[in-house]
DNA sequence: ATTTAATATGTAAATAATTACATGTTTATT
DNA sequence: AATAAACATGTAATTATTTACATATTAAAT
């Protein structure tokens, strides 16, 4: 389904991006629902523009640094709003290999269990303290966030890890118990 | 990392099945977090035979059927205990199209935006309805299901997979009363 | 009796993704 | 001035995963 090339076009959409700065996009907020290698992003961009989606310049950094800037073309805008607006289906498998483990936990003595539950709690408590952090940019507004703001995206992404890292916590708060251990 | 092998490792732990058997396995609960298809599964079976950690006799269903029936090893048991007490880190990215839709929800009219959440919104509510059924068969129970039921990994998976999407419809009310629209 | 759905097992080809290989420049720090 | 970290771009090899190809038996429904 080349989510990629959509992924790109995406982050192409809002501003001009090398191929590094869209690797480094892919370490940030959005990172948290999609990311890619380099070795995958600049094969990629060179079949996008091959397909006339995106085009670049060559900006020279320094004295010789030759750096690809890349932007959308009104072809890729089409191809990107296509996508946007096509219903994709929730697949079926969100992969996680916690639970994974979760599920033959039969094969574990309680105390074995409850090491491996307390550990995923600790670190999952720890990348709270880490999104709290970073959504704080958005809870100290005198106005709550709007559609309109350029940043509504940003907020979605933030809010949305956040919670779904507080409900596993609780989940996983509510399961030590049970297990005893 | 080879995850699937681990995969197969436990679900061979709970008792012996088919490389048929297996895939079904991975359209039932556990599928919420792991799958594979049977393509991905039978070169698996026939790798793990030969590193000793299952091995299979052929059954004969009706006259002349020949199925293969796996069952793990004492190698294989150690392998599978070793990874199950192994901290696994959480993986940054837990890839997910319709939040990275949402990232680019700038490049869209309050409208798109609002049908593209609700459509969501309208998915997830049904999956709920299809959990919350599965999810009975714990919650009518005089006693609440322990740790030392062999069905403790179903009820985990069962009720995690339920507050996954739970977490996700409240989140994603709360947004659509954001954008307007 | 016939048809359909489910059971059963594989391989081949293509796509997606990660890890490793490979190189060079620029900016900031010491 | 030297070093380290960040910037910058690619390819090669491997692993993971999906889709398509390929075939046959058995059980259930009509």
């Amino acid at each position: 389904m080349r989510v990629l090339k959509y992924a790109i076009l995406g982050l192409l959409d809002k501003g001009r991006l090398s191929g590094y700065d869209i690797t480094s996009k892919f370490k940030e907020e959005i990172g948290h629902f999609w990311s890619a290698k380099h070795s995958q992003i600049y094969p990629e961009l060179k079949k996008l523009t091959e397909e006339g989606f995106v085009e670049y310049q060559i900006v020279i950094q320094g004295t010789k640094l030759e750096k690809k800037v890349y932007s959308i073309t009104e072809l890729g805008k089409t191809e990107l709003h296509e996508w946007m607006n096509q219903y994709s289906p929730i697949p079926e498998t969100q992969k996680d290999e916690f639970m994974l483990k979760a599920y033959f936990v039969s094969s574990m003595s309680p105390e074995e269990a409850k090491q491996l539950f307390e550990d995923q709690l600790e670190k999952r408590k720890q990348t709270v303290v880490f999104l709290e952090e970073r959504f704080q940019e958005f809870e100290g507004k005198e106005e709550p966030i709007s559609f309109s703001s350029p940043d509504f995206g940003h907020y979605l992404v933030l809010s949305r890890a956040l919670e779904r890292e507080k409900s596993y916590i609780s989940w996983l708060e509510r399961m030590i118990k049970r297990i005893g251990g």
